[in-house]
DNA sequence: GTCTATAATTCGATAGAC
DNA sequence: GTCTATCGAATTATAGAC
């Protein structure tokens, strides 16, 4: 079906596009003519595929997300089932190592899609919701763990720690390639180590309490 | 003189609302219409007071920046002449202390001077290095004395454990008043368990290395 | 599914009267 | 210093031909 090869191309490109403004530039601060300008598509072509601006935000948002998720509790799902938990260095390793190996993994498209993520969660209402709302299951569901690894810590206290771990991966990711940063794109084991860093820099904070 | 009551007043009008657009909407997703209607003033006197809208942006970034900034020096001040460098908590409570008390103290007005201020951080070009260039000396001091804290660590390292604990701090005074944060507006007890349990978390994560 | 053309708003900025 | 009026450009979205 030729036709229907051509539909997701232009879906697609539109898609790829949309992700790289967005992250650049937000939503308010990019335009439907700025995407379909760069996305060698035409303005209706938007508004047919997606039916709005808003929803094409949507669209993007959710194709990243799961991407992530999916890696995340798939690491996760080894551990949730054993009668002893994991350590916290495991936890962290699943929630840190998998997103950070993929977006390397991917090269520039990696770095857009890290930006695009990062500035979802200081987007006004309701685009930030819009996009939280793809990570509720993931983060419960690694906050359960936690509670079972650290149990001398309180529910609320977990949260704000988890919360803080997010904002240092996000920021972490959107910092690569700057100078000074802890990653730079490029080898494997690079990642690794950072990971690793990553991982006893937040576990020193998060197993402290009181 | 009235009239120069009068000017500031348009101009301190126009600059608070301005900051609490920016905070939620960003620069793209605020208009001058926006910010003129809700601070009840003529769209000619934006143009006239500030010059243009990236201007405007210049000088509340400006005002929010500089009373973080000369708080934080003021402490910094009494360790950066010492023999002895202080603790890396002592450093840290230093960065974090002035601007928490004086975001809670501000109240509502706080709330939005940190979103502001996180906003800023994700801003595209040019608006983000507009921003940041208010903290560059700031940020260089504290480096300095990072390094005599922790002679064992290069600077490239501190300077990503900096960016870090930016963003935690960030994070932290945006969260405030959401469910299970580490904040809830409040008494001046709560905040200063706060400032505690946030450089216990940071100072943890800062000391390790390798 | 893709295109052109255009409707209907909204934007930043300025000229010029007061 | 403040106002009205307006320009020129850009925006989202849609109608209708192919």
């Amino acid at each position: 079906m030729k036709s229907t090869v051509t539909t997701i191309d232009t879906k697609e490109q539109i898609l790829n596009v949309a992700e790289q403004l967005f992250a650049e530039k937000g939503f308010a601060g990019t335009s439907l003519r700025n995407v379909i300008r760069e996305a060698q598509v035409n303005i209706a072509a938007v508004h047919y595929h997606f039916g709005s601006k808003e929803e094409l935000f949507v669209a993007v948002v959710r194709r990243a997300a799961q991407q992530i998720v999916t890696s995340q509790l798939e690491q996760l799902a080894k551990y949730e089932n054993l009668d002893e938990p994991p350590s916290l260095e495991k936890i962290l390793e699943a929630f840190y190592g998998p997103p950070l190996r993929a977006i390397i993994q991917m090269g520039e498209t990696g770095l857009i899609r890290a930006q695009f993520m990062g500035r979802c969660r200081v987007e006004p209402s309701p685009i930030q919701q819009l996009s939280e709302k793809e990570f509720n299951e993931s983060h419960r569901r690694f906050l359960d763990i936690l509670q079972r690894a650290l149990p001398n810590q309180t529910r609320t206290e977990l949260t704000w720690k988890l919360d803080l771990a997010i904002a240092i991966i996000v920021r972490t990711v959107n910092q690569i390639n700057q100078a000074n940063s802890l990653i730079h794109k490029g080898s494997s084991e690079e990642v690794e180590i950072a990971i690793s860093r990553l991982v006893k820099f937040v576990a020193q904070g998060m197993r402290n309490y009181e």
